[in-house]
RNA sequence: GUGGGUAUAGCUCAGCUGGUAGAGCACCUGGUUGUGGUCCAGGAUGUCGCGGGUUCGAGUCCCGUUACUCACCCCA
């Protein structure tokens, strides 16, 4: 037991667990990486202005949960507690948006940070994988990341997620539904924090979990109820492509997003094996953050999906993931001369692409054989003296039990064969 | 920020109304002078989270503290 231990509410990804991270970020990076998505990679840090004015200054995300901190040039600096913000900073910072090919779809990977609580599913540094496509209003496009974040889920074999679909409505037609919930949340028994938030963003009060509260939400007004014609053509347009794509979601007229910038489609992929938490991923249409952040009109669409949560969704359905082996071959000597030549093996088989480990340390025979065991290993190669003298090594399937003396120079032609 | 639970071997945990610390798995050694996994025989392991109190005596009871954890809140 060491001295240090990792900060609350994080976590070390160690073996052979962390194969498992690799493998859905992997996962659900193939399909955008697959439709046009290029890879963007953002600083940890931003300005902490971005990110009040981009998620919102009435969210909890920047009241209470970032990670801020005064640089020696007296910067305000954030760790990024989303991504979002970054991602349509960099694209507008390098003007890619005129390039004259909109929109420009980007995809990302990477941690962030939010000061919380930490409970099943929630930390405060955790991983997510995004996408954005910016700068184009399509209900293609709303649909298109709807569509390969199902497909990204179910190549992992994950079968019990939910989508959750919404319109929240754009700037003609929102203000008009969030007056009208006020006058009727202000109607309500509500206790103080929840009353501020009538005053600064009502939306989310719909959100509240405690039963008091939603018993006494029946009958509030419903933003269906209030979008605006252009709203509702578009949302039923998303609506329309994701049943032709065989994508079943829920529409949810309560979803709302913890982020201050979405407008119109907003979606949520939920999950009922985190505990608590229910979103294994979530995003949806923001057409004025890039004015927010003091960028032009670029109406966009994005989601992320948290990679720990992913994992956690996994692991309540049971799946076990196929991973390739680590090691396919181990490499076990006896004795000096033998270490000098399968050390040269182990670098060819290397070279030529199998994955192969050795007998560090000059342990005995025994024990390095445990090792190749452990390894996981279908095959261990085993020289010493005598098979060196004949000029051959010993093939050993370590499945079968079976082994086989192989002439030296054919070790590496042998495996590959076998391997094939 | 608020509330609940837990803390004993490397891991998962048992340990009754207080009486000198246990299991399974893992690990190590041997059965095999050059062979793992399986099998058999043997072996090592603990400041019982930390600090105080009650008691002849505390892993066990009381108080405090820290960490972890779950939930509220909020969100990926």
């Amino acid at each position: 037991m060491s001295t240090f231990n990792a900060p609350k509410g994080t976590y070390d990804l160690l073996p052979p667990d962390s194969a498992k991270f690799l493998a859905v970020r992997e996962a659900i990076a193939a399909p955008l990486r697959n439709s046009g998505y290029g890879y963007v990679e953002t600083p940890g840090f931003e300005n902490v202005e971005l990110f009040a004015r981009g998620v919102g200054e009435s969210t909890d995300i920047v009241t209470k949960e970032m990670y801020t901190l005064t640089t020696k040039g007296g910067d305000e600096l954030a760790l990024r507690p989303e991504g979002t913000a970054s991602v349509l900073r960099a694209a507008l910072e390098a003007n890619l948006h005129k390039t004259g090919n909109l929109p420009v779809k980007l995809w990302y990977s990477g941690s962030y940070y939010r000061y919380e609580r930490p409970q099943k599913g929630r930390y405060r540094h955790f991983s997510q994988v995004g996408a954005e496509a910016i700068g184009a209003e399509d209900p293609l496009l709303d649909a298109e990341l709807i569509i390969l974040a199902d497909q990204a889920y179910r190549s992992l074999g994950l079968r019990e997620f939910r989508i959750l679909l919404n319109s929240l409505g754009d700037k003609e037609c929102r203000p008009v539904y969030r007056t009208a919930l006020q006058d009727f949340l202000r109607g309500l028994d509500l206790d103080e924090d929840t009353r501020r938030r009538v005053d600064i963003n009502p939306l989310r009060v719909l959100d509240d979990k405690r039963p008091d509260v939603q018993k006494q939400l029946t009958g509030a007004p419903v933003l269906r109820d209030y979008l605006c014609d252009a709203c509702k053509a578009y949302h039923e347009e998303v609506r329309e492509l994701l049943t032709a794509a065989g994508v079943a979601f829920e529409d949810d007229v309560k979803l709302v997003r913890g982020l201050d910038y979405y407008t119109r489609t907003t979606f949520e992929f939920v999950h009922d094996g985190l505990g608590s938490q229910s979103a294994v991923g979530g995003g949806g249409r923001y057409d004025g953050l890039s004015e927010m952040i003091g960028g032009p009109a670029l109406p966009s669409v994005g989601w992320a999906l948290g990679v720990d949560r992913t994992v956690l969704a996994l692991e309540a359905e049971g799946i076990e993931l196929e991973l390739p082996p680590t090691t396919e071959v181990f490499a076990v000597p006896l004795g000096e001369e033998a270490r000098q030549v399968l050390f040269t093996t182990v670098t060819e088989l290397r070279r030529a692409g199998v994955a192969t480990d050795f007998a560090y340390g000059g342990k005995g025979l025994k024990n390095a054989m445990k090792s190749a065991n452990r390894s996981g290993a279908r095959y261990a190669i085993v020289a010493g003296e005598r098979d060196l003298a004949e000029g051959v090594v010993q093939l050993k399937d370590l499945e079968s039990g079976e082994q086989n003396p192989v002439p030296l120079a054919e070790v590496v032609t042998t495996l590959l064969e076998k391997r094939a």
